[in-house]
DNA sequence: ATTGCGTCTAATGTATACAATGTGGATGCA
DNA sequence: TGCATCCACATTGTATACATTAGACGCAAT
């Protein structure tokens, strides 16, 4: 009765989603865990239909694991698990950009693309970084590389790459803020527009395999990122989805 | 308490997905119309809730379809969903036969792949070609594709790769049975094969390009088997899940 | 005649009660 | 003292009853 209006125009389903999710990325479910449907029931605060569907939601999107006996429990990852999908999104990634090039997009679809591509443009080229223009950029990044996903017009391969970045460390922005503390922070920046222009000018001019090729390196600036915010360990805050991490396979 | 072994040792979830699947596939329940639950617990002889889990996740499975209202409806697919659906499971078993040759694959591992091909090679050479041979010809492909695909070692690329051949149209021996009744059928079979050679030959001498480009050509062999089989409507039977398409693009 | 509003019905979303199974502990025997 | 077995409890899987919402049909008014 006294509800929000945003808690009652959601499902009991997603929010039982939303709250688990977020319990598990805040690192207060440990990997490994066994998640219990009455303890759920109790965080939630919905019954145990939404929050059993939840769970089997949360697996889908590779948070959960299923327990053969019954049950689930929170997924652990590796840091070559993580690198692993970060190569994946970028292949993929590769195929929608090779995609747009080869069928062609026609002036008025690409558009959006470059007015994405200029949005970013501003925030790169000036001089001061702060945290809030990478959280814009963040944003901004997230939209331009929707905007690309689609160009492909497969709604199969458009599906696989939503899939592929429901995982926050292998979306395309999971680890930009980690960038905005470190001092190679606007270099990374500028090479990752400099990628994005390419793609860009690549789709315009039929270039498959020029298109697929940068967007493959372009997620590899990711794991870039990755590594470089393993190695200076100062700011993980910021990245809470690295609780999800088990054993950190060092090389 | 009469029921068989078979069907105590399922949960009911399952029985009800397995049942759901072979209806759609079948063709019985056709794509855009959508799925009454109460229409699937008399159908099924499982109560609603294990059917609304079965529902979820087919609809995970890619044959379902979320109403934004509710409920589900069987999916629809364009031919050219089909093929790149097939292109994309190309992309991802290269990027896996490259994974595996990058990293390197120890004799020992390697040893039941060649196993695998070798019993490949007994069904192709021989010159005769039933459809038993066919049939037999699709449960080695498959596990030939499986052991390569785990050669990755990489959790997360396993997964997508079984999600994206999860489709009956997308999996590597998706249109194998409609070569049987081509007259280029041994051809293709002799090609196959020869690509299986060379991905291992790849993987062994650590050759990831070369590995990676013989597995997306590989793919692409399946998308012509559907263009040959299209072209002489006579065996769709063979082909049960071509009832899903729903707008065949004529190009 | 057409459009808009209201009601009614049938469907999905949710909660909870019940059944069955797996797990942990404790006890007894070797 | 260690292992195995059995029992009890907790947890998940299933069924069903209830709530809620979306869609369809009909009636009335313009």
């Amino acid at each position: 009765m006294s509800e929000r209006d945003s808690d009652r125009a959601v499902s009991q389903t997603v929010r039982a989603q939303l709250a688990l999710r977020d319990l598990i990325l805040s690192g207060r479910l440990r990997p490994g865990e066994r998640i219990s449907e009455l303890q759920a029931v109790e965080t939630t605060g919905v019954s145990r239909t939404p929050v059993r569907m939840a769970l089997v939601r949360l697996e889908e999107e590779g948070l959960l694991e299923a327990i053969p006996s019954g049950g689930f429990m929170v997924k652990a990852f590796t840091e070559r698990d993580i690198l692993d999908s970060i190569e994946l999104r970028g292949v993929l990634e590769g195929l929608a950009a090779r995609f747009a090039a080869e069928r062609g997009v026609s002036a008025r679809d690409l558009e959006p693309l470059k007015e994405s591509l200029a949005e970013l443009d501003k925030l790169v080229t000036q001089d001061v970084v702060t945290v809030e223009a990478f959280s814009s950029y963040v944003t901004m990044n997230a939209r331009f590389h929707a905007l690309l996903t689609e160009l492909s017009r497969s709604a199969p391969l458009i599906r696989q790459i939503d899939r592929a970045s429901a995982l926050p460390f292998a979306s395309p922005s999971g680890f930009v803020m980690a960038q905005s503390v470190l001092p190679e922070a606007h270099q990374i920046l500028i090479i990752a527009q400099d990628h994005h222009r390419i793609v860009v000018d690549a789709i315009e001019n039929r270039e498959g395999a020029r298109a697929e090729a940068v967007m493959r390196e372009h997620a590899r600036l990711a794991a870039r990122n990755l590594r470089l915010a393993l190695r200076n360990r100062t700011h993980l805050d910021l990245l809470p989805a690295l609780t999800l991490i088990r054993s950190p396979a060092s090389e």
